[in-house]
DNA sequence: ATAAACTTACGTCAATAACT
DNA sequence: AGTTATTGACGTAAGTTTAT
């Protein structure tokens, strides 16, 4: 199966299309009071959770593109050198054929 | 016209290479 | 060792071609 789940809980049922949250989201509404003395009350670990997330799928969905972008370029490159070759090949050919039968006919 | 098959581009995940 | 970059594999949507 491909459709695995990430670190944020296997929802099999979710298209893999639609943007998943961390299931660390608290519930609307839900409002702890943050820990005293620090500044890492659970919400804010969650959203800090969900920015790096975001963060982290807009930098490799640009990789991904840049990717496809060489890959493609890549390609067209050797596509290009078979051309080049297969032209090469040919005119190789002719020529051969054109010495072989300007020997030939010395020969005789 | 349209249903089915094929193509293209995309976003995401996971593995791993490269970097610090 | 932890973090970031790269890329193959997969599923999806939209566009195009082909057969009816």
């Amino acid at each position: 199966m491909a459709v695995t789940g990430d670190e944020t809980a296997a929802t099999g049922d979710m298209p893999a299309y639609q943007i998943r949250t961390p299931t660390t989201t608290l519930p609307q509404g839900v409002v702890m009071a943050a820990s005293p003395g620090t500044l890492h009350s659970p919400q804010q670990m969650a959203e800090e959770a969900t920015r790096k997330r975001e963060l982290r799928l807009l930098k490799n969905r640009e990789a991904a593109r840049e990717c496809r972008r060489k890959k493609k370029e890549y390609v067209k490159c050797l596509e290009n050198r078979v051309a080049v070759l297969e032209n090469q090949n040919k005119t190789l050919i002719e020529e051969l054929k054109a010495l072989k039968d300007l020997y030939c006919h010395k020969a005789e």
